[in-house]
DNA sequence: ACGCGTTGTAAGTAAGCGCTTACTCAGCCG
DNA sequence: CGGCTGAGTAAGCGCTTACTTACAACGCGT
């Protein structure tokens, strides 16, 4: 087998990048030692000369990623207003439906150990959860306050927090209901509609107008626009 | 091992039920024929006297966990109607957070196995749902239409089928944030409340207006009652 | 009492598992 | 060049896996 020498760090890198997969698509119980060997395109004895055991391996994966996405960055930028909430939540159910940029595979792979840490002891789950919440959460909140503010959104007793989570349940759901080749839940309609109509849904239900709806159903994607 | 003799079925079925929760909790792959044989009792070549193989056994487990849910026959005799499509939205609520009746463990099990299908090829899934909607959704959407009609229900264009999915997306997904001993999600506030703004999140969702919200609040849990 | 089908098991089997050992070979510094 | 280091592997270790085989014990009709 001809392989090229890589140093220590690019190995495992490029070891890690092959387990992901494998592990997403199998689970942990359900993947070989030596289909991860011959998935990186290396020997057994190599992979056990970088990971001391099969779970380590499986470890570092999780671990690394429970770092953050890319697109949670920009949300940053953005102030808190009706429009911001509104387009939260069509970003987060177009994201989880469609897949980020045309990118279906690498949300799968996420959903796949998401649900498999579900299964087990759920440390992944909740350590992905830790990260991703307090970059969204506050902003979403406070979104809701701004939205309130400017007689866009009913008044409720709700916990803001928690209306994102119902938001993130309808979106979460319906991307595992897509895992499998063939979607187990018989939705009606296409998936645009399904995206526009699970997004009005959720809208509704944190309380939003019908005329903010409305309004958010035709404005641009989420962007780092003027208040 | 003193072993008292069954005949073929009662032993098929002991085999069964004692299966069940191993599955569900190590998925497949990460259950042992000798996990199952000493979980039920038996020796190892008994399980496969009865069971050709451990997939059998697993199908098996699936096919009969396809078998609809007792409560979902009450339904069948309910009116539709504004109440109706309320109650089916908070006992669904309920039933995901707590479980039936005090039986967490039985809503566990068949959680777990829905997930572990999930990930493998969705056949459980689908064949559970193909099996549980026709029971459920054609009387919440003639309850939509009811509530529509009595002026409980703002009128939408979405699809009362897919109201009911996502109405079940919130509840389901709650249901999988609890299958770890801790909780994944960080939800405010204790159970009861976090069932009742989940309820009513939902409820707002399907377009229903705030005061047959209010009104359905205070109702009493299904039941078949006079129209 | 006897034969006979069914229920049950102890003691295997080959194959596959995670992981280790004993080794080769490329590159680099003096 | 010669010695050293670190990347890489072939081969196989001890053990577990799913599954089999050969045989024992029971229950029942005759």
């Amino acid at each position: 087998m001809a392989l090229s020498r890589l140093d220590s760090d690019d190995r495992r890198k490029a070891i890690v990048s092959a387990a992901v997969p494998l592990f997403a698509r199998n689970g942990f119980a359900g993947t070989t030692t030596r289909e991860l060997a011959a998935a990186a395109g290396v020997s057994e004895a190599l992979l056990f000369r970088h990971f001391p055991s099969k779970q380590s391996l499986y470890r570092e994966i999780l671990t690394l990623g429970c770092e953050g996405d890319p697109a949670l960055e920009k949300l940053a930028t953005l102030p808190a207003s009706t429009e911001t909430a509104c387009g939260i939540v069509r970003f987060m159910v177009r994201r989880f439906v469609l897949g980020s940029e045309c990118d279906r595979r690498d949300l799968d792979l996420k959903m796949r150990l998401m649900l498999h840490s579900c299964l087990e002891d759920g440390d992944y789950a909740r350590e992905l959860f830790a990260a991703v919440a307090p970059r969204v959460v506050p902003l979403f909140t406070a979104s809701l306050k701004a939205a309130e503010a400017a007689g866009d959104l009913v008044t409720l007793a709700s916990s803001g927090a928690n209306r994102f989570w119902f938001a993130h349940h309808v979106g979460a759901m319906m991307a595992f209901a897509f895992l499998p080749q063939e979607g187990f839940i018989p939705y009606e309609g296409g998936i645009d509609r399904l995206v526009e109509e699970a997004s009005d849904f959720i809208l509704r239900g944190i309380g939003m107008t019908e005329a903010a709806i409305a309004a958010s159903r035709t404005a641009p994607p989420l962007q780092s626009a003027a208040d």
